[in-house]
DNA sequence: TATTAGTTTAACCATCTGGTCAAAAATAAC
DNA sequence: GTTATTTTTGACCAGATGGTTAAACTAATA
């Protein structure tokens, strides 16, 4: 009985993530998740009381997904090269298993920045963990002065980017080649950080 | 009668344009872009005849704009890196003026990626110039070895992303006051190209 | 087996939404 | 000033949509 609950919960909210992720909060319709979940629309309701609670368990679900392997990454004991190189090698190699989180999660953000709130506190700590790291290497002058916020902009724009760009970019670029793009994306794990490290070291 | 039905017509553009913008194509109501716009529902239907047509020519004026200027910079004559630098500043700059350009567009794409068909030939060759540009630079060995599909990507997530993320942004590292965040911005102008150059210079 | 609690369904509802239409108002043409 | 044309409006409609409800089904329990 609890294994049967869980079960349709969990179909319901995979149903509910892929329909939210391609038609997003607005033009995503109760009736397609419960078809794609395989059961009555009622259920949907039965288990979330609305398409709003809905939205919200498939969207934190999705965000608290793509943020604890960051801190992990900060802790570690390695140089502040070393440590770009697994952010970014992991940060990118998290999203090609996960390509629509970043424009569903920064869209979901644009249209309705009020949820940041209840957010602030746990990434913020992790944005000001990497910040202070970058002061850090600033200081030490082990990279060359660069604002450390100038710095982290630049290393999340080119890991998450390309992602909210896959479809222009694979249309325009790669001939529409989803291989191409992936295969480009791979190279990307490392080339991203040598392309930051080649800028800012001394 | 001429000036007044221009007149209306723009009236009813400006108005979808922002509600699309801030609430996308499916967020969208056609009640609200008529009261942002002061006028009856039906006059919406009377110029344009659906609310799908609105959104195309709201999408289309939207992407057109964004257009023209990228090709200018690069025909101009001037060094390979001044031309990233030329690049770079324009177009951060369009987007200062266009904060919300960025994501609407890649998220009506990314929902709807057949429209990219439609605007292939536009953006493609403005996209391949750029990237016969950076092979000649390659080959020429005025700056380092990088595959140029790399270095486009890099070039343009660096300018666009931070308007993708700005409200995430605005709020975790500049504690929510956009005049940091635009100050924040403006200083990228420069310094995205300098710390793009400063990776690819020999 | 009867009872009970949890799960699933079908039918239904109120509201919203894009869209139509005929008439009124405004403008242009004569 | 009258007629023709275009623009604007308010009332209306059919279909879609999120949500409710009561009944049916399932399975564990006593």
């Amino acid at each position: 009985m609890n294994k049967k609950l869980e079960n349709t919960e969990e179909k319901i909210l995979q149903a509910a993530k892929q329909v939210f992720m391609k038609k997003g909060r607005a033009g995503a319709r109760m009736q397609e998740i419960a078809d794609e979940a395989g059961i009555n629309k009622s259920l949907l309701h039965y288990y979330f009381r609305s398409k709003d609670k809905l939205f919200e368990a498939v969207f934190y679900e999705a965000l608290n997904k793509s943020l604890p392997k960051i801190g992990n990454v900060l802790n570690a004991d390695k140089s502040f090269f070393d440590k770009i190189r697994s952010f970014t090698y992991h940060y990118i190699d998290f999203f090609i298993d996960n390509p629509y989180l970043p424009i569903f999660i920064l869209n979901e953000i644009s249209s309705n920045p009020e949820i940041i709130i209840k957010l602030a506190d746990q990434i913020g700590a992790k944005s000001n963990l990497f910040l202070n790291e970058i002061t850090t290497a600033v200081d030490k002058s082990i990279i060359k002065p660069i604002d450390p916020r100038q710095l982290i902009i630049n290393l999340i724009s080119l890991c998450v980017f390309p992602f909210i760009a896959k479809p222009l970019a694979q249309a325009l670029i790669f001939n529409n080649e989803e291989k191409e793009f992936l295969n480009f994306i791979e190279k990307r794990k490392i080339e991203v950080a040598e392309f930051i490290i080649n800028s800012i070291r001394k």
